[in-house]
DNA sequence: TAGTGGTCTAGACCACAGG
DNA sequence: CTGTGGTCTAGACCACTAC
């Protein structure tokens, strides 16, 4: 076969970092570097097209194709359920249901998920176990006039989020991360002291426009998520 | 024009939200989804493609692809230079460099970074402002066998990382996030409260294998790293 | 061994944006 | 108006892997 797509774009991030073409300067358009690594355009389009994707280039109809100046950095975390999360660390996962009402959305669960005034939510407390040692909090909020179902559902031996994988498989979401301190309830359930800094991921989740549910999650004290990139 | 991927790729992601096609189920073969669309097979090629880089459905030679069982959830974070960062939120951006010194890398910095014993490194401390209000507080460490032009660059106006990335643009890093508590000298740059939680960022970056800089960045308290997904 | 996805080609037309 | 990237096609061969 003659040059693959993924040889080019090797090639070409070689050039930009050992500095053949500098921070800014132009590419050489894909017709030229069709010719120069003798490949068909589409091929070097690939190529080019994950470049940009990646973040190293710049493209332009017209103008063509430009080494960023400074590289976008972007980075990729697995959001996975904290069932597998668990496991593939090798520690046995146990769930409890702490607590589990329908009411009327409190104002800033409403606020965060754009609710009307009134709207009946299935607010749920669970938490998740490593290896008998707390994991992680979870806090969550269900929209039932999108999801009546929930009303009815059994969340004591499963937790929400699988049962919701299974209702709504394909969604978006808004995610956010940040630092809080335990609060007594926090305190007790995680096993750590009053004020302790804590990692705490909020996720809100829409389906066809519609708040599907609103989730903050709080790890025990120590967690991480790394990411390369 | 005929069918666009885009409208095949929408098509094809309507039936699985819809349900047509569930999880764990076998989705047509590319030749059969051309036939379907009336399209060539490659237009066809990525669409399946951009749905596995999604995360939606999982592909296999001869066996096929399959709409996921859990649909793979990752959320992409920009990492911004800081000052853009601030910038882009119409805050003005001020810089201060609190310390600068040139040591041999202590244990913890040397076990992080993989330096050899006795490894010179520059440490830099800095404080990042949006509109006089301190944002972000960074302590640095550059590997001077690597990058030894740092002993002598000047990190009084501009912050070590704009700088860094003139040196290297392109490189490799690993980034951890964790909440943290507020120290004493935290609490006085953040003007926040000793044991304050705050969001904590950790990055290492590597070139050619050579790591080239570490660097701890701790957020004023309150911020959050938000993406969509 | 056969079926499915992975990739390349050569050619074409289109869309956007600089001049 | 013109150049560059964006995309589609029809056909081909290859690579992996389930059977």
């Amino acid at each position: 076969m003659a040059v693959t797509y993924r040889e080019i774009k090797a090639d070409i991030l070689g050039r930009i970092t050992r500095g053949d073409w500098k921070p800014g300067s132009l590419i050489p358009g894909e017709l030229e570097l069709a010719e120069t690594y003798g490949a068909a355009r589409a091929t070097v389009n690939r190529a080019m097209r994950e470049l940009a994707e990646d973040g190293i280039i710049e493209r332009k109809r017209k103008s063509g194709s430009r080494v960023r100046l400074s590289p976008l950095r972007q980075a990729r975390f697995d959001i996975p359920i904290v069932r597998r999360e668990i496991e593939e660390q090798g520690a046995a996962y146990r769930y409890a249901l702490v607590q589990s009402e329908l009411v009327a959305a409190p104002d800033w669960v409403r606020a965060r998920m754009g609710l009307a005034p009134g709207g009946k939510v299935r607010h749920l407390v669970c938490l998740h176990f490593a290896d008998g040692a707390p994991y992680q909090h979870e806090d969550r909020w269900i929209n039932l006039s999108v999801l009546p179902q929930a009303r009815d559902a059994d969340f004591a031996t499963a937790g929400p989020n699988e049962w919701l994988v299974a209702q709504i498989p394909f969604s978006e979401a808004e995610i956010s991360i940040a630092a809080t301190a335990a609060d007594a309830a926090l305190s007790e359930h995680l096993a750590c002291a009053l004020g302790d800094p804590l990692l705490q991921i909020e996720r809100s989740t829409r389906w066809k426009g519609q708040a599907v549910t609103f989730v903050r999650l709080v790890h025990h004290r120590g967690h991480r998520m790394t990411a390369r990139y």
